[in-house]
DNA sequence: ACAAATACTGTACGACGTACAGAAGATTGT
DNA sequence: ACAATCTTCTGTACGTCGTACAGTATTTGT
């Protein structure tokens, strides 16, 4: 075994720390998108040379690993462990406070989807919502598979809004983006697509909170839903 | 009105097509990864100097679009046309179709979640979807709701399912990636996550095609699932 | 034959991630 | 107290990226 506990190692004192790094990292993908979120562009932002960010990570990859988990760790989810609140209001709520979370750095989101979620704060979130789904009575293995579920769901929903308004590093207002939509949905053409023209204005909506209700509804009635027993079509589709 | 149809214009011949890019940067793509995928690397692929390749794109961000656009068209909505064929297994094998054709092209994936996804096909697709949602009855705007949901649930799946295997140009087999998550699952510890701990067996299956195929089934449930009356929270979530 | 329009090449710029070498600073053993 | 040692940072540099600019070659309509 090496020194127990090394309080201190020779050398200069550190001028940052990993946090600064993140902060200043988050304030540039707010200010400037995905591309303002450089390793030369946070050194500046801190004050050092480019590479002297390297002392704090190994590479940028780990920059960006290390903020999704920051993010993910904003999510505070002990408030939903609450077993008085019905589960499925436990689970909207928690939905609702980890889109808005990704949803305010809109930059991070395209991040997230970039590389494996394995940190421990993606793992309690795991946790968390498999508690509150075990709590319905589901088995633990059921419990798990809809939980990851959940988690395809609002990550899928927050990916696909995001990318809706393409580089912007700060969302408009919701109704800016849906009225946005709407007026692109407006060129659909009736004869070719009809479902689609009679429904732009629900297609415009796609993006919006009450469209993320909704679908999180279906979902949660799916898990709970009895098994439909013809509609397994397993053999029928892997032959 | 200029010409109507100009069938040629003063200057050289174009060596090269736009589709002739597009293969050249899906190859590209599926060899070397999104980093792989480089406007010199494509000029180099195709024979022309690099800046060449803006002759037939404005800029990068075009040929990502293209991409995208080129791969959706790639998947045969005709052939779920058949009214005969029961609803709940033409969505299915719908999904099912879209999963293989993307994930076989892991870093187009990425560039998919990275912009809006406003193309011809995308529209096509939201189209045939609605199509057979609203031959089980489902009202024109319940239909385009639904066709979201399933739109979410899909690529929302097949991006967390490319993410988890980071960097990797060419996902490799299922099994071996269960295996890989399940060896990463294994340290979870028991007593800070037991339900995790329990459940890492399933946990492993998550990017499975039976876990894409269990929630599919589980949100066509919930799409066709009675509304519960008393589940509309809608009021106490807002205040 | 000539002028106009187009497709390409050559070259170059700024920004990126990051490797390498060296200087400055802080702690340790003596 | 001093020197050895280890760490943190700076300076510099390399290779790659997207792409702007100017020039050259090729085809067309007149």
């Amino acid at each position: 075994m090496a020194s127990p506990v090394r309080r201190s190692r020779p050398g200069p004192r550190r001028a940052l720390t990993q946090e600064e790094i993140l902060e200043a990292t988050l304030d540039l993908l707010d200010e400037g998108g995905m591309k303002a979120a450089s390793i030369r562009g946070i050194a500046a932002r801190v004050g050092v040379a480019p590479n002297a960010v390297y002392t704090y990570f190994p590479d940028k990859a780990a920059v960006v690993q290390a903020i999704v988990e920051h993010l993910l760790g904003l999510v505070d989810h002990a408030v939903f462990a609450d077993r008085e609140v019905p589960w499925r209001l436990r689970i909207e709520a928690l939905a609702l406070e980890l889109r808005e979370r990704l949803t305010a750095h809109p930059g991070a989101v395209n991040l997230m989807i970039g590389g494996p979620m394995n940190g421990p704060h993606a793992l309690a979130l795991n946790e968390r919502l498999m508690g509150i789904l075990v709590d319905t009575g589901l088995t633990p293995g059921d419990a798990a598979k809809a939980a990851y579920l959940l988690i395809v769901y609002v990550f899928g929903s927050i990916a696909l809004e995001v990318a809706d308004s393409g580089e912007t590093h700060r969302l408009p207002p919701e109704a800016e983006r849906i009225a946005a939509r709407q007026a692109g949905l407006s060129a659909i053409p009736a004869e070719t697509h009809p479902l689609s023209a009679a429904a732009a204005g629900t297609m415009a909506g796609y993006i919006s909170t009450e469209q993320f209700m909704w679908g999180l509804r279906k979902v949660l009635d799916g898990i709970t839903a009895a098994p439909i027993p013809e509609a397994d079509t397993t053999k029928a589709l892997t032959s």
